[in-house]
DNA sequence: ACAGTATATATGGATAATCGTATATGTAAA
DNA sequence: TTTACATATACGATTATCCATATATACTGT
């Protein structure tokens, strides 16, 4: 992970806000970060792919959603980065999880049974 | 300090190598950063007048020359982030560091004496 | 005061990043 | 197989970022 790339990741708002709330929240789908960051949908996709093509999220498909989460195989001191900045930063995804505990019908996790 | 304002200071090469050079060596001056990165001058000048600004470094004058080190009044996160990134990417900085002893005419410091 | 060195800034042009809109793909349920 | 919903991609336009070059400023020593 070329630590320049890393941090052209982490450098646009939306971006950074989509990858703070799937720390905090484990996994989230598009829907969801596309009302939690009161965005349009293909802007919230569109961030999504690359922090995906960059390897730094996964998605795994679930029925109509997919949904995103950090790739564990991050370096540590890139886990430590994204770690540092969300308990650096406690009010940044403030409005972002208001916003996303006022939606209603979320879709309902499955978690892959093995 | 703004997240991703701060990560956009990272997101940029010469940026990011001036900020790991400097906190790997404390303090360094224009010129030896434009030794140890092989650019001219007002490339890095600009740079580092950016991180300034960000109030990332902070400057000192003496003399001829102007020293740049890591602003001690960083938030704490972002004081780790800089440390993680440093020590989990030992490699990063090893062809610049090379540039920087062979520099002959190094500028001696003078501790500021109190 | 003048010459030499170190650093900063200004300017115009090139490149890259981001966005909004439209549309395509994929899944589910009737 | 048709409709609805979730997500992804394509396209053109706008904006932001970065660079090279020229030049300005500031300090040192003569």
């Amino acid at each position: 992970m070329n630590p320049v790339q890393f941090y052209k990741c982490l450098s646009d708002e939306t971006r950074l806000r989509c990858l703070m709330l799937i720390q905090h929240e484990q996994e989230l789908c598009v829907c969801e970060l596309t009302e939690a960051l009161q965005e349009v949908q293909p802007k919230i996709s569109r961030h999504l792919g690359q922090l995906r093509q960059c390897e730094l999220l996964l998605d795994r498909r679930q029925g109509q959603w997919i949904y995103y989460r950090i790739n564990p195989d991050l370096p540590e001191w890139a886990k430590q980065v994204l770690g540092d900045t969300l308990a650096g930063n406690p009010d940044f995804l403030a409005q972002n999880l208001k916003c996303l505990q006022r939606m209603g019908d979320r879709p309902t996790r499955m978690q892959a049974c093995c």
